[in-house]
DNA sequence: CCGGATTCTGAAAACGTTTACGTAAATAAA
DNA sequence: TTTATTTACGTAAACGTTTTCAGAATCCGG
């Protein structure tokens, strides 16, 4: 019933502890043949050190807490994927903690993680979150933290984002180049730098073509999508001029494909569409949705690395180590220009 | 930069580290004034037990181990959603593992849970797993298990599931009924229960309205989604008579939409199709996707809840614990009858 | 054969908690 | 008053591991 422990094995083998601890981790000062007795009664007694006397006396837990919005958001389903693989390539442990995009509760999850459990922090802001004081008080708890995708850049660590601001202007300038003329932006809550980078893009890609910015035009989104379809459906009515939409994250481009399948505004004949969005089955739509993808995998296993190599070293995160990986646009239907009706 | 500790609380206050212990916890042995002392002090320096200290001594971690196959599938990132939001309540971390469906990372995944890190373990099995030793040695090392979604029914201990049976034998009662002639299944790896169970209620149902049963239809899935959309594409050639597909597995409903994309089969029109499925945005589909949707943040909140019943009552899992949930058959274009063309 | 290096092993402290036990003072029961 | 009982706190052991320190045994050059 109760599970093996070293003070076991050194009595079965007529060893200390200490010994026995030691052949386990292939120390250089226990002779070769102890080492093939140790291991093999360790083997047949199925021995698993426990893991917390261990963290206990190392003082290090070889588990690391990620901290997102969502999971069902399938940008942090695929980063989940990039950590998972880093870590246990290093042979972490993956602590699982979610915001629900709101404040107290990422405070709550911070203020609990320094009690020590996890050897360091990877992050994506809650959409609720603006006061940080949570978060700088980690530095003076020692426990190394990286921003991944949603980052506030006051806190000095290393960030793994995607390009932004070049993302929020390639999207717009190509919903410009199919002919849009009012260009909505649906976008995530303005406290966050992904947000307003995004929309500097759209910005200056408009500014770029001499449009001037309309701020009737700007929707920031809720965390109630039902809400969002129909905030999306009045902005439409409002303004039936609207020819393209730029949906800086997955759930608005979704809210704005039901907004304009209730209106029955068609895709692209009325209206384009060109949203942020790492769903395999975009290409099922109707139509194919034109998409920003953020190499979402790659952004985890980076963010993972780099607070891995500051764990293992036991170095603080430098805002220098941060990483820009490019997002990529993959025009589909959604935005195609219409074409001699192939009757 | 050290975390202030029972030790320095206690000298600070002039007290015994037991009873500053004692009064954090609020034992009735310790006076309520000096309880308030104590508690003003920790607050005041932040003070946050050292996890690793305290589940070596009380020998449980409050934590429970979430081994998944993919988090990427939006079945398990819901579920992951209703196991966290049960053990948040409940004050427990989770751990996620994946397996990649694949065996050797589960056994070794549950080796090293054996370490004792989790207080209790919730599990899928990985589609690749055919000896169960590793799972039967859980028992004996003392460490709770429940399985979700994907069980053997070989391990007695408690199993949280969907009517498969009555899912699969829906789904196609639903094709024939639109009047599918040769309804082609493609499930998931076929030593899985609820492979099984789909696959039996398919044969039911068939066997019903007088089909035999014809193996050449049936077509189980890899864990390749490029290999399976040429699979299905195969068969679909082979078979040109085909004009239904019951797709057990999310994965393969998608990779179906691409094969008759690719091939120019029509939907529904050439061919029907139902999928199981847990993705929002199959209403958004060419065409919407008819679904059998499972409650997965349901399974996922029931499970846990009822692994930490047995892991707080230190009782073991029961198997008459076993909950099973109703999915439900959510009919969209996908299996659409012929409508007189609304030119 | 001695001194020193090298190789292997053990005793014991330490990590920060929790808790069984003891004890002194205060209170209640006799 | 004396004798139980309760209250409030302290002492110290325990959880299982890692690691410092020291010691015993072996080897080797002189």
């Amino acid at each position: 019933m109760k599970p093996v422990n070293l003070k076991q094995l050194a009595e079965e083998l007529g060893l200390s502890i200490a010994t026995v601890s030691r052949a386990l981790q292939d120390s250089h000062e226990v002779s070769a043949a102890t080492k093939e007795r140790v291991r093999a009664l360790a083997a047949e007694l199925h021995y698993e050190p426990n893991a917390y006397a261990s963290s206990l006396r190392r003082n290090q837990s070889k588990t690391i807490g990620v901290v997102i919005p969502k999971v069902t958001n399938h940008f942090f389903a695929l980063a989940i994927n990039g950590i998972e693989e880093a870590a246990r390539q290093s042979g972490y442990h993956v602590l699982i903690y979610l915001t629900h995009d709101d404040y107290e509760r990422e405070v709550a999850i911070i203020q609990h993680l320094k009690g020590g459990r996890v050897d360091g922090i990877l992050l994506s802001v809650a959409s609720g979150t603006e006061d940080i004081t949570h978060l700088e008080s980690l530095r003076e708890a020692g426990i190394p933290l990286v921003f991944f995708d949603r980052v506030r850049a006051e806190i000095a660590t290393a960030k793994v984002t995607t390009n932004d601001y070049e993302s929020g202007r390639l999207a717009t300038a190509h919903l410009l180049a199919v002919g849009c003329q009012r260009i909505a932006h649906l976008l995530i809550s303005n406290t966050l730098s992904i947000g307003q980078n995004r929309h500097q893009g759209y910005l200056d890609a408009l500014a770029a073509q001499g449009h001037a910015p309309d701020p009737d035009l700007v929707l920031p989104g809720t965390t109630d999508n039902a809400r969002n379809v129909q905030l999306i459906e009045e902005l439409l009515r409002r303004r039936p001029d609207i020819d393209g939409i730029f949906a800086s994250v997955e759930r608005l481009a979704v809210g704005a494909y039901h907004a304009c399948h209730r209106l029955g505004r068609r895709i692209p004949e009325d209206v384009k569409v060109v949203g942020f969005s790492n769903l395999e089955s975009v290409s099922l739509f109707d139509p194919p949705l034109t998409t920003i993808t953020q190499p979402a995998h790659d952004i985890g296993r980076e963010a993972a690395r780099i607070l891995l190599r500051a764990v293992e070293k036991k170095r603080p995160v430098l805002p220098t180590q941060s990483v820009v990986l490019a997002s990529e646009l993959v025009p589909r239907r959604s935005t195609a220009v219409a074409v001699s009706s192939p009757l």
